[in-house]
DNA sequence: TATATGAACGTTATAATATAACATAACGGT
DNA sequence: ACCGTTATGTTATATTATAACGTTCATATA
């Protein structure tokens, strides 16, 4: 079932997926006044629709953006990525197992894992 | 060399330290107020030193801030965290070849690592 | 002991990020 | 066509974080 968006989260999401950089709400905000969206509050329903369909994440340490290049992420609510320091560029991790990785290392302090948020900072192929 | 802390580091860390849960800093501030502090820059200064010698971690996904239960952390910029959903208590993760496994991975995009951020939520023992 | 230097402080103001609240409009299923 | 749900527009406000500037403190070195 496509969730078909609005149009308001279809230009949210345009200005995310037309950015190389992850943006922040209020930079999203700029972009796209002139196209008729004038609060905040217009910006982060749309955010929050497109996080919660997986088309967009949030990179928490940045309070920033990105559009999901993957058709039908399955990263609702766990997310991992590379940060290039140089470029900003971010760099999803797709890498499945990475998962079951984090499932053991709670384990190991009798921990249930949920869900996890990995954000990995350095430069990116291109910048080195 | 041991780095001694200054009255007012010295404040907010006791605050963090006194906390079973990660704090914001105008909890912090809240919390401090009665010993003379009275504005955020005070706590966010004491918070900025703080993190640069490993005292304190910050849990980006929080915008909060723990004492670090470790002598002489190693931890400055690259951190780990199990954090439970249901006492919203934090445990910081040692396990040192994390970062192995963090370069490793990141090799595989050809991605030079630096350092990162990783926050596990979930259930803690206590609370299952 | 004087003094220069860098760090920390106090204070006021403001920036940047995010949510509350409420009335209205559009959408989707039956 | 109706109803309930979801999205919208708008205004206001909460929350998190920094800028800027002058003063004070610590300390190390002459």
């Amino acid at each position: 079932m496509e969730p078909s968006l609005t149009n308001n989260q279809k230009i949210v999401l345009k200005a995310l997926e037309d950015s190389e950089q992850p943006l922040g709400a209020y930079s999203i905000l700029f972009n796209i006044e002139k196209k008729g969206i004038k609060s905040p509050q217009q910006v982060y329903r749309a955010l929050d629709k497109l996080i919660e369909i997986g088309a967009v994440h949030k990179i928490e340490s940045l309070n920033s953006y990105i559009a999901c290049k993957h058709k039908d992420c399955k990263a609702r609510e766990s997310t991992s990525f590379l940060i290039c320091q140089e470029c900003q560029k971010v760099y999803e991790v797709l890498e499945s197992d990475l998962s079951d990785k984090f499932i053991k290392l709670s384990q190991e302090s009798n921990f249930k894992y949920f869900t996890h948020n990995l954000e990995i900072f350095g430069i990116c192929d291109l910048c080195s």
